[in-house]
RNA sequence: GCCGGAGUGGCGGAAUGGCAGACGCAGCCGGCUUAAACCCGGCAGCCCGCAAGGGCGUGGGGGUUCGAAUCCCUCCUCCGGCACCA
């Protein structure tokens, strides 16, 4: 009778929840992502930074680990040997926080947390290899990180000193330098106004790295980080300057200018308000006045001082120096836009050229002298105005330098000095040393006792970890919660063994993050901070992703941790991340930064249980560039779940459809399709055979396409030809080609190409397919060329760079004959109008454009 | 103020010297359905036009080029970083 129905058996409803925990489950039953030491293949390391355990995964966590997620999955089907770990940065403030709120123990709460993150990071279905995951707040983890501390101190990188430091109020701890943000100097995490304090504190020496840290020629990394880095580093060149001063028993001065060339225009010099010369300095008539002054400064906040920023205030000595080249006496002030910290503390004042003297000699009638001009320019007529820098610039009315250029005078007047011994080519930096003590409880104990007798010692190594204890009053007082602590403080001085006093400050948490990557290499080792062998095995990261933020902060401590360990001889490279990608931040849907305060922040849980991870993480992938994230707009994620869910289908069509007429030649097919016989119409075999010709182009070039994208991180370009190819899927199965061949290669295809960013159905659909497990152990597809190329072009004709036509020919057409049928072209004749082209432009494989002689 | 990134349909975006708007969302029309949802097919930058077709169009203005979203100059807006660094 009649033949069968040639439909596709209906396929079972596409609901993610009823495969997708199951597969995690296998994965990890089977350690499927496991990186094996041993494994001979080449190794690629590729890391995500880890978070701080906060509680809750929000959408932000999925969007930065999706992405290199994607990049490990497709690396390790491309055969390489790749490790993915994660774990958590658990010591910080938050946890101690909450245990002042609400009376929760840092230790459980920082516990609980850890686990409820790890569930939720393991529900997104990533390959990380939880067997190397590591928790900082761990002894096991924190013993290196006091390890590490006595390695720098023994090399003198790490060393205590009293110091104008950063305070937070509110937080009651001091603050690395980059851990100050904006114009009102707050504290990067409370956003509370910070203080200047002179206080005591432990520091690591990054400046001794500082040239060092601004070579990235190994390295690749995204520019804007290179240039917040090197900012940040703000290496200076020019000179420092000696001027006598007129008072007894005061040594030359010595200013730092970038500018030497400018020195015949220097009419006055300014300190700093903290400058040890003050004091010996000033005059008796001045004496009370720059006291008020100085104390005044220093009693101001950082903030009141900014405050003040414009009046340029200052007070003057009544002591002179010296001019060293001109001998006049030029007045010695005081101001406090000078800062202590950077260059000499000193400045000689140059108001002709430079607008913060200029404002300065103004307010206080100081004399202005122009020194400089633009060549072929002139001073200005109104008198004492400023005259701004230029490209081009010589010098006037400076002694045997007047007519030379400013390039030129500036090596030259800086060697006049140096043969006079009255000063040198000198470089500073903006960057500091970065102070790693706070005076907090929840972090890693410094491992230093003090005897009275011996001074700071370090604790011996064998005596690793100094332990936290748990039974700490940690309300913050402004010092250390662990001072309160006896036994804690008891120590025995490791030199002669008499009671000494343990430091109670803990280290900055960025501390334990300089080298937790170093940890993952051998995560389990009980007897080093990590295994020679092993990060001889896996370091250095071969690629590094996570958010921009930390430019100066994580990215650049790691830098320099790595290379203070190579100079110890721990390490034997230079830098910890061979290349680096930032991904986006995701707003709220009101634009702005998510936060509970806000109540702007998208749970994923709730997407999870509604669509299944794989729709998260393509949808997450789809929203755009990967390195730009956006606001929140979850509006499209049901166009990516029916993209799954047609995927789900034309995956496991295995027939039905009927072969597309060709237009003005209606087919008739008896019997249905796919017929049982050999007799099939002629137009119908020549349908079919270009619909697999064109089946296969579609999945060759999503091949090349997809591979591409995902090693570019453009995940959102990778999805939109994976919707092609399962759209071509489609119309391949409407044209009744779902028992061919080429479909089932381009099924596979599809499911391959999908797999790193929708890990569970892809493996779902390769199991039904009777495929073997795992799809993630599979070799990643590779394309053939030949049908990657089409075998016909289009190719646009233009007129005057306006398109008015288009050309169909085979990609091996001569350039003659393409040229000669554009002109042919009727639409191109209509605006030639009889007349001959001025030009004809044959870019090949490109396009025609044919320029008219015009009017 | 200095440094960096961005500005393209109603929306997310694609195209980095050669067909602007791929892919998707929302929308409209149609099919399936008793009906709706789901699903499937089609239309779709704006303006004029029944249509054929034409004009305009990638923040504004100018330039280079046969040809510019793309390169150069300039201005505007938004986002990020730095904060008196001599």
């Amino acid at each position: 009778m009649t033949a069968e129905t040639p439909t596709t058996p209906r396929a079972e409803r596409f609901d993610p929840r009823t495969y997708e925990p199951g597969w995690r489950e296998r994965w990890a039953a089977d350690d499927l992502y496991r990186a094996d030491d041993d494994d001979p293949r080449d190794k690629h390391y590729l890391l995500t930074m880890y978070p701080y355990p906060s509680g809750d995964l929000h959408i932000g966590h999925w969007y930065a680990a999706t992405g290199p997620d994607i990049v490990a999955r497709m690396r390790r089907m491309q055969g390489l040997n790749v490790m993915f770990p994660m774990g958590f940065d658990s010591f910080g403030l938050p946890a101690e926080n909450a245990a002042i709120d609400r009376g929760a123990h840092p230790w459980e709460w920082t516990e609980q947390n850890v686990e409820r993150m790890r569930t939720q990071f393991r529900s997104m279905g990533c390959m990380f290899d939880w067997t190397r995951e590591v928790v900082t707040s761990d002894p096991s983890y924190y013993r290196w990180t006091q390890w590490l501390f006595l390695q720098f101190f023994k090399a003198g990188l790490a060393y205590r000193a009293m110091a104008p430091v950063d305070w937070c109020p509110k937080d009651q701890v001091v603050l690395a330098r980059e851990q100050v943000e904006g114009a009102d100097r707050h504290c990067w995490r409370c956003g509370t106004p910070v203080v200047k304090r002179d206080l005591e504190q432990w520091f690591f020496r990054t400046t001794r790295y500082a040239d060092e840290l601004l070579d990235f020629s190994k390295i690749d990394w995204p520019e804007p980080i290179r240039l917040m880095q090197t900012n940040w580093i703000g290496r200076s060149e020019g000179a420092e300057i000696d001027f006598a001063a007129e008072a007894d028993g005061v040594t030359p001065i010595r200013v730092f200018t970038t500018r030497p060339d400018t020195i015949y225009g220097a009419t006055f010099m300014v300190l700093a308000p903290e400058h040890p010369a003050v004091a010996a300095l000033t005059t008796a008539e001045q004496a009370a006045e720059v006291q008020a002054y100085t104390a005044n400064a220093r009693r101001e906040t950082e903030i009141e001082r900014m405050s003040t920023e414009r009046d340029r205030s200052g007070i003057f000595t009544g002591a002179f120096a010296v001019h060293p080249l001109t001998e006049e006496r030029i007045p010695i002030w005081i101001a406090d836009y000078v800062l202590p910290g950077y260059g000499t503390g000193a400045v000689m004042g140059v108001p002709a050229h430079d607008d913060r003297d200029h404002a300065f000699a103004t307010r206080y009638e100081l004399p202005v002298r122009y020194v400089i001009m633009p060549r072929g320019g002139s001073i200005p007529e109104e008198d004492g105005a400023f005259l701004p820098h230029t490209q081009d610039e010589v010098l006037v009315d400076s002694g045997d330098f007047t007519g030379m250029s400013a390039a030129d005078a500036i090596p030259a007047i800086t060697e006049e000095l140096a043969e006079r011994g009255l000063g040198e080519a000198a470089v500073t930096y903006r960057i500091r040393d970065w102070l790693i003590s706070r005076q907090r409880y929840w972090g890693a104990p410094i491992p230093i006792v003090y005897c009275d007798e011996h001074g700071p010692q370090p604790v011996p190594e064998d005596q690793l970890p100094v332990l936290l204890p748990r039974d700490v009053d940690f309300a913050p007082t402004g010092v250390s919660p662990l001072q309160s602590h006896p036994e804690f403080l008891a120590a025995s001085c490791p030199i002669c063994g008499k009671p000494a006093r343990r430091e109670t400050d803990t280290l900055d948490t960025f501390v334990d993050s300089s080298w937790y990557f170093l940890r993952y290499c051998s995560p389990h080792d009980e007897t080093q901070a990590w295994d020679p062998v092993a990060v001889m095995r896996w370091m250095p990261v071969d690629l590094y992703t996570g958010g921009a933020e930390h430019a100066v902060l994580h990215l650049l401590y790691s830098r320099f941790f790595v290379k203070a360990l190579r100079d110890m001889h721990l390490l034997d490279f230079d830098e910890p991340f061979r290349a680096l990608r930032n991904q986006g931040q995701i707003l709220g849907a009101d634009h702005h930064r998510m936060s509970k305060s806000r109540g702007n922040v998208v749970n994923p849980d709730d997407l999870t249980s509604r669509f299944g991870s794989d729709t998260v993480r393509c949808f997450l992938m789809f929203i755009g560039p990967w390195d730009q994230g956006g606001p929140w707009n979850p509006s499209s994620i049901e166009g990516v779940h029916r993209f799954l869910g047609r995927v789900w289908a034309v995956a496991q069509a295995t027939g039905g459809g009927h072969p597309r007429p060709i237009p003005g030649m209606p087919l008739d097919t008896p019997g249905g399709w796919p017929p049982s016989s050999g007799e099939v119409p002629s137009q119908e075999m020549a349908t079919i055979e270009g619909g697999v010709r064109a089946l296969r182009q579609a999945a060759h070039r999503a091949i090349k396409e997809v591979g591409e994208d995902y090693g570019a991180f453009h995940f959102n370009t990778a999805l939109s030809r994976l919707m092609e190819l399962t759209n071509a899927l489609g119309a391949a199965r409407d044209d009744g080609l779902a028992g061919t061949e080429a479909y089932a290669e381009a099924v596979d295809a599809l499911l391959l190409l999908l797999a790193p960013t929708a890990p569970h159905i892809s493996e779902e659909l390769w199991s039904r397919r009777g495929r073997p497990y795992s799809i993630h152990q599979q070799t990643w597809p590779t394309f053939d060329p030949a049908l990657v190329a089409a075998e016909l072009i289009e190719l646009p004709v233009q007129v005057d760079g306006k398109l008015r036509d288009r050309l169909t020919v085979a990609p091996d057409t001569g350039p003659e004959e393409i040229e000669r049928l554009a002109l042919a072209s009727e639409r191109v004749q209509a605006y030639l109008k009889g007349r001959a082209p001025r030009k004809v432009l044959h870019v090949p494989g490109r396009l025609v454009n044919i320029v008219t002689p015009g009017e």
